[in-house]
DNA sequence: CTGAAAGCGCTTACAG
DNA sequence: CTGAAAGCGCTTACAG
């Protein structure tokens, strides 16, 4: 900037007028202004101006994912995108997976960068760490997933609820005997989900049977092995709820592995790409990713706009997609049960 | 930084010492400053110390997608933050959606906000507008397509080879009459993509016939409609290629809405996740992406260290993966051809 | 309409 | 071992 002021003959301060479009320059000289930094190649530095421009924005914000290569990650960053775009917001994204320092790491790298604020999906179980950076007024978000130790806002699935209508669902079709596939246990929605799957059975006096609730499965291998460990118990159950997507790809593997994919009934929470092409097809309680992701941006630009009111919590609903496997009929008979709705 | 100089007593100079852990400050002040930091929640600013720091790097890069929720654009995401991370880089990423005027828009956003690199995977036919910031001395790899109009380093997957070896797989299994299925005409891949499909026919002499070569196809669904288009021929084919991972979902869903999933033969160029549960399986043609990231980013930070070497271009080999529904025959018998290696 | 001075938060290059 | 000065590239706040 300083050669084109010398270039052109006048003071820095008029140059930064001509690049930053401000009214009140003759034309003349916003000419002579241009001319010398076109010569010059001249980029202005966004960072430069943002240190000393009023309230100090960078006019970028940082997001914390799982990681950025599955399909729930991906889908946030892609709806956070769209809403920061239209801001001329840019958005650094980082893979926590699952891993709390890692996460800690991040949120200070992004922190130290200035982020205008941070969208996080947190692994760890106490985000007491960004108190500091809260009272200072960085916004920040939760999403999928609610803060611990720290009063922020969060953007959430109504995991129980969904849950809990994929169970009622198989509890419909005849089931009783309904195996739970359940995430590590020290995830909150991995808490919420087997809450759901309890109350579930509850409201139909359906006793719990702690021989076919299993948590702690992480992979889809895991699930695999638990579903062809459960399908070989003396009682085996009759369907099975997986609480994820890794695991209802497992348990679709066992099923298929001893050809019971017909004869189980199945459903999964959150969506599976092309889940339609198979056979059958499988029953999926969805999230609304696109919504967590823009829900979640939108609050955040609101407390960017000066919206200082206390935390929020937004709950999304979830969907249950029928696919098939949800509706393989168990053996007992299911009265229709009127005024029963889905949540 | 200034409030920790006045509150410990010691010069600005002093406090960035200790910041950054310089040696040759007493322990004493060590000690004093550090309380002082903590006591007003001191975050240094990377930024304006970027500023001014020789080199004036700004440890992050930006990440030029076709849409970071798909797939492929977040598998290279992913292994580029791998190598990012071990840096202390962070990384921006932004969707282009292949829209050339979004492409320029993002880059020129990145360049402004000086990342230290670039990572594209180029939609536009163009990209001359990088030559000045690529004379500044910017890195940049490109990725999946090369760059045009510009001198730069590219990452690319061999496409020809790849869909080569598809199409003489169909050819080995007895087929003569093989559609293809092209995505937008104008994208550098699919072009070397159509091109390994007719070296392939050339090769084993087998005529060129266009009405069933289709091309300029975006989504699944005008996949699902050519291919149907294509089976109701008088004279239909008895292989399909489909030559990215959309257009091969949109065969798939064709060929069960015709039941003729058994008896026509496919082979898709990208993977396509799960697609192994499907029944016949599908064999698909798949690109290293975690290789092409890594090695796009490995090749940015060599010339972020200096190499000034002239612009390279890898090619990565692709790998033919055997699913099942390139396996199915055709009419004609196909004398085994020792010697043929795929490529 | 234009510019000289001070400053954003930090570092370099030099003195002591 | 410690610090005062100048500077990174730009903007604010003020004068003319």
């Amino acid at each position: 900037m300083r050669d084109v002021a010398a270039l052109s003959g006048v003071s820095l301060k008029t140059v930064s007028r001509v690049v930053n479009d401000e009214a009140g320059v003759s034309e003349d000289l916003v000419t002579r202004v241009r001319a010398a930094a076109r010569t010059l190649d001249y980029q202005p530095n966004v960072t430069a101006s943002n240190l000393r421009r009023s309230g100090g924005k960078t006019q970028t914000i940082g997001l914390l994912l799982e990681n950025v290569a599955n399909p729930f990650s991906s889908g946030l960053q892609r709806a956070i995108e769209d809403v920061a775009r239209e801001r001329g917001v840019l958005v650094f994204a980082g893979s926590v997976d699952e891993d709390s320092s890692r996460e800690r790491d991040l949120a200070t790298a992004f922190v130290a960068r200035r982020v205008d604020g941070l969208i996080i999906v947190p692994a760890g179980h106490d985000q007491s760490y960004l108190a500091t950076e809260r009272r200072s007024g960085t916004p920040m978000v939760f999403v999928d997933r609610a803060p611990n130790h720290l009063d922020a806002d969060a953007v959430l699935s109504d995991n129980q609820a969904g849950s809990r209508a994929a169970v009622t669902h198989l509890i419909d079709h005849g089931h009783r005997r309904i195996a739970y596939l359940g995430d590590l246990a020290s995830i909150s929605t991995a808490v919420e989900r087997l809450a759901g799957y309890t109350d579930a059975l509850d409201h139909a006096r359906v006793g719990l049977d702690l021989s076919i609730v299993r948590q702690d499965i992480r992979t889809s291998d895991q699930a695999t092995a638990v579903v062809i460990d459960l399908l070989t118990m003396p009682d085996p159950p009759t369907a099975v709820f997986a609480s994820q997507n890794l695991v209802t790809i497992g348990a679709i593997r066992a099923l298929r592995s001893r050809s019971q994919h017909q004869s189980i009934a199945l459903v999964g929470f959150d969506d599976i790409p092309l889940i339609d092409l198979l056979n059958p097809g499988v029953t999926l309680v969805v999230q609304d990713v696109s919504g967590l992701g823009a829900t979640a941006a939108d609050l955040l630009f609101r407390r960017l706009d000066g919206d200082n009111g206390p935390a929020q919590r937004c709950v999304l609903p979830t969907t249950l997609v029928v696919g098939g496997s949800g509706e393989i009929r168990g053996p007992y008979r299911s009265p229709a049960k009127p005024g029963r709705v889905a949540p």
